[in-house]
DNA sequence: CCTCAGTCGTTGACACGTGAATCGTACGGG
DNA sequence: CCCGTACGATTCACGTGTCAACGACTGAGG
């Protein structure tokens, strides 16, 4: 025997909770993008980039900016952008101030787009996910994430 | 004023609930597997794919056999076993009983990573998931999941 | 000025995921 | 015995993600 100070590995009950959990809001995730994509023809990828840019001044940002702001790689979002262009969700623009950046600006079409997947997209959150638990159940999970972000160190404001 | 029967979109707080949990936990899975990628240079499907075939008889199983058994798309195991056996941890031979199929064998190197990637693993598992939580919060996290599967009618075993 | 380190955005190579089409084989019914 | 349908596995086209390398440009210093 060994006197272990403290397990270094799950219990096997750890273990079942650490894979439902995981793979359960994985299928939640799954089955919100798809009624999303369903109902509007958008990607979350889209839809994440089209909310920050409504809500930009002006429906426009700076490429890097927008990346900052949804914390996604800068070459991700090229190409994500790249192919919502394609689709005319948004349109790229030099940048007057700063001749190696672009502007990034929102469509009509795009802001159309948005608009009314917003209402459906909400819906479904509902549906799938808030509808699914209990309100203590609900405020549970807040704290758990809130928990595990202290502990991973996320959130340092400072 | 209308008159909600029923509240069709989340609250804000709700709202938020959802957003923190879904983000937080991805980063959670994202953290667990760049460490099992670190490790031992598997990633998390190299990892399922290893264990069900390390579980089964002869260390082989039919193809499809395989792709019920971890639920993947049979196109998306093609593909991952093409990967998978350029860097030897598979095999795949003909099937003897039924010409059209294939047995996907583990070879010893493949046994070899998923045994020393295994213990590695399941620490991060607990340093990064279960040391985050109390029991009780732990606990909560399965109860929800499970609550949601059954509003999701999953785990319909009938 | 001019140099040069650093930034902006894109690109390339790759891993990974889905759904539709494909191809060969299996097998029950004429 | 052959035919048509069903099935096993792969392939294709595409969307999505990472990282490293790149070309264009900026801006602080000599």
């Amino acid at each position: 025997m060994d006197h272990p100070r403290r397990r270094q590995v799950p219990t096997h009950d750890e273990l079942a909770a650490w894979r439902l959990h995981i793979e359960t809001f994985e299928i939640v995730r799954a089955r919100i993008e798809a009624r999303l994509h369903d109902d509007s023809g958008l990607s979350g990828g889209d839809y994440r980039v089209l909310l920050a840019l409504s809500e930009a001044d002006g429906r426009a940002m700076r490429s890097s900016e927008l990346a900052a702001h949804i914390e996604w790689e800068r070459s991700r979002l090229s190409g994500h952008l790249g192919r919502m262009e394609r689709r005319g969700l948004v349109r790229r623009e030099p940048c007057a101030e700063d001749a190696r950046g672009s502007r990034v600006v929102l469509t009509e079409e795009g802001a159309r787009a948005f608009h009314t997947s917003t209402l459906p997209h909400l819906r479904a959150i509902k549906d799938v996910f808030v509808d699914a638990l209990t309100p203590e159940q609900l405020a549970h999970l807040r704290d758990a994430a809130a928990a595990t972000r202290r502990h991973l160190h996320l959130d340092e404001r400072s």
